[in-house]
DNA sequence: CGGCGGTCGTCAGCCAATTGTCATGCGCGC
DNA sequence: GCGCGCATGACAATTGGCTGACGACCGCCG
């Protein structure tokens, strides 16, 4: 998945972008409100995770341009201060969720993926299609109920598709949400890595829809060519 | 065992983190009713502390909302009231057992180890994997019956891991769960720790499981919560 | 105080798994 | 049937992890 991590204290950003991190996401980072408007604003993403405390645009501003502008992105809030009114603004504001510093790393951690996957609509941390199950907690896939050796990068698209079921992902797409920003994009790079879990999951999990891109499951209905 | 604290006076709660650290539990804590909702909701406990008196959500209702969500961990209810009837409420919503504060640490130890007991059948202080017995009350390692001498660093390494068999932990995880927080990470340290367990344990006690961290026991299939 | 033994982080070099690149060939969809 | 988009096998680059050596540090003890 790919977040935005928006906190302007570096030390704590940097924790959070490893945690999040090794657990197979993509981390962008902002450091203060602007930055973090334009990035949330002209950039697709999975999550954002956004500091109040921040210098040029406080992130209650932030927040509440993003909703303005029509983006749906789930927002968790971070603050050092508990006041209540201040949640309430926060939740007027649009956010989904809301965490005091100080905070135990595996609580934030526990907080991201109960929000990656109350937006897509999931209600447990495992993911199932047909007899494929990802089970996020501890980043593993099963087929038949047989644990499948995902290597992290092919563990992290198959992670992606299962998020989207029945939408066909452009490459493009997949390499932006699998691979860090600067990424030099090479669409073979993706091919190659479908190839290769089709080896371990089997030809028809991942399929393709020529000049679309991949997708599992069946196809939405309305996917209609243009 | 893993232990989910809630309790929102800083002092009890530390207090009550280390009579069940000593006796070989993994803590972990929430301060309010919202944090203890998400936490046992998300993550797997074995037992929870809660206490009645909560900022942000009442202890009544996060039990209730977990017993709702299908959360079937024993939960011992704190409270500084001796009410019949908030007591009735509790047990109505689910607990399963209820003890006043004030109260002597030894009591509470012992409706801790009563409630585990209940719950798993078998409760000790003693994590044992293979020939692999780790005595937490004496904090000693055991092979084949035989002693093994581990430096400090080396057993909370074997103690964190025998604490989540089955599920690989990352570099990031164990650093955090080993050193003092505001350690200067540095992944080979963790690397190098391994090794000299291995030296002692066998090479073939923690596994490695490249890119996603170290793990002892067999991986996890995946059940728990579904 | 000074030597000793044990602990533990750092470093550099090595190895192997992972992952990107390339060349080539196939076949889907128009 | 043609051509572009995708698939694939081989290969190379990169990365993650392992190890032996080293030295800083600390507590102990004479």
């Amino acid at each position: 998945m790919r977040i935005l991590v928006v906190e302007d204290e570096r030390k704590v950003g940097e924790e959070l972008r490893r945690a999040l991190e090794s657990a197979g996401h993509v981390v962008e980072q902002a450091r203060d409100g602007e930055t973090a408007w334009f990035l949330g604003d002209t950039e697709d993403f999975d999550l954002a995770v956004l500091d109040l405390g921040l210098p040029r645009l406080d992130g209650v501003q932030v927040l509440k341009r993003w909703r303005a502008n029509g983006r749906t992105m789930p927002v968790l809030i971070l603050t050092a201060r508990d006041g209540w009114s201040e949640k309430v603004e926060c939740i007027d504001a649009g956010a989904d969720d809301y965490l005091v510093k100080p905070f135990r790393i595996e609580e934030f951690m526990a907080r991201v993926r109960a929000l990656l996957r109350r937006a897509t609509g999931h209600v447990s941390a495992k993911l199932s299609l047909g007899d494929v199950v990802v089970d996020t907690r501890i980043s593993r896939v099963l087929m038949g109920g047989m644990p499948v050796d995902l290597s992290p990068m092919e563990y992290r698209l198959v992670h992606y598709l299962m998020h989207h079921v029945g939408r066909a992902a452009p490459q493009i797409e997949l390499t932006e949400h699998i691979y860090a920003q600067d990424f030099e994009r090479n669409a073979n790079a993706i091919e190659v890595l479908v190839a290769r879990i089709r080896r371990k999951l089997g030809d028809d999990f991942i399929k393709t829809r020529r000049g679309y891109g991949y997708y599992v499951g069946e196809l939405d209905e309305g996917e209609g060519k243009p």
